[in-house]
DNA sequence: CCTGCCGCCTGCGCGC
DNA sequence: TGCGCGCAGGCGGCAG
């Protein structure tokens, strides 16, 4: 299940793959791929536009277009982006084919590429450590401009919770993203400020948590995650933990979404840009999220696994006890405060 | 405005 | 062997 770090590694793989590049014809071969286009516009829109960069909030992915639309992507539950030659078997789950024109550049035009690519890297740069690695993408993809051949982009969606839709004039920020919180990794994020927005939510923390709308990309996974290592449960009353519990959270929240990020960059490679959210460090470093009955790294004690807002919730039920004032949970994981 | 809940989807693994 | 069912879960929309 892709949440920040799985998404932002996609960002990258198609930063790599399709910056500067023009799409010359789409494929839609799944209506419901493409389901939030707005009637007045056309999804088929896309073909003749070139790729000015790749953006992400939260679990938002967006192509900005050098015409000033946005190609907004999102992967839903099962989405994946792949770049394969033109010709190649077509998939079982392929919903959207994106033709990209050959790139054969003249020597200034790939300058002015490296520079663009310069540009982009300087502004990531003042972002995060982590824009290092994007540096080194950008110039790979700048350094082998002019060789690329005919590529397919292709969206595959087995459960099609995903899909990809046209923003007019959403390059910047698209209105569909405009109502997400930024990200922990999001460098103009307002730290305070979204520590006294938890503090004002009389809701259970992870619900908080899972509010795009609050901060965006965390997931049932890194939800989990953070709050074990945060020593929080779940059901805790976001209003009722003090500013530096809040923030200690939040940092935990970072901490899972770097260390998953660095995973995640290992095991992709440019060319095949998989987005499954159960590889690699899942099935390795994860303490609490699916760890049923295991012990708890840090006591021993058995993880126990609750239905939780119609879905799971994994804790350590000694390193993260449910709060006392807020009652019992209901079948449904409502809380019932009295 | 705020919170809570439902439906959308498909593949997998389980029990019978 | 096969069938049905529960589960997985992000998010928009809507009800209260």
């Amino acid at each position: 299940v892709p949440e920040l770090p799985e998404v932002e590694t996609v960002r990258r793989g198609l930063a790599e793959n399709l910056t500067g590049r023009t799409v010359t014809a789409v494929d839609v071969l799944h209506p419901r791929a493409t389901r939030r286009q707005g009637a007045d516009t056309d999804f088929g829109q896309v073909a003749g536009q070139r790729v000015d960069r790749i953006r992400r909030r939260g679990k938002y992915l967006w192509f900005a277009l050098s015409s000033q639309d946005a190609v907004i992507a999102h992967l839903g539950m099962s989405g994946q982006f792949r770049f394969v030659p033109p010709g190649t078997a077509p998939h079982p789950h392929l919903r959207i084919r994106l033709v990209l024109a050959a790139e054969d550049l003249a020597a200034e035009d790939l300058a002015a590429e490296d520079l663009a690519a310069e540009d982009l890297a300087a502004e990531d740069l003042a972002a995060e450590d982590l824009a290092a690695e994007d540096l080194a993408a950008e110039e790979r993809a700048a350094a082998t401009h002019h060789l690329r051949p005919v590529t397919e982009c292709w969206f595959l969606d087995q459960r099609t919770f995903g899909g990809m839709h046209v923003s007019p004039g959403g390059a910047e920020l698209p209105t569909e993203v405009a109502h997400l919180g930024r990200d922990l990794l999001d460098p103009e994020l307002d730290r305070t400020a979204l520590v006294e927005t938890i503090r004002r939510k009389h809701v259970g923390i992870k619900r908080v948590l899972l509010d795009q709308t609050v901060t965006s990309g965390i997931g049932n996974i890194y939800a989990d995650e953070a709050l074990w290592q945060a020593r929080i449960h779940g059901e805790r009353l976001a209003d009722t933990l003090t500013r530096p519990k809040i923030g200690g959270l939040l940092d935990a929240v970072t901490q899972v979404f770097q260390a998953a990020l660095v995973a995640g960059g290992t095991s992709f490679d440019s060319l095949y840009v998989n987005v499954n959210g159960e590889s690699g460090y899942f099935d390795r470093s994860l303490n609490a999220y699916g760890q049923t009955g295991r012990p708890c790294p840090r006591c021993g004690t058995p993880i126990r696994r609750t239905s939780f807002m119609n879905r799971s919730s994994h804790f350590c039920p000694h390193c993260q006890p449910r709060p006392r004032t807020s009652g019992r949970a209901t079948a449904l994981g409502r809380l019932t405060p009295l």
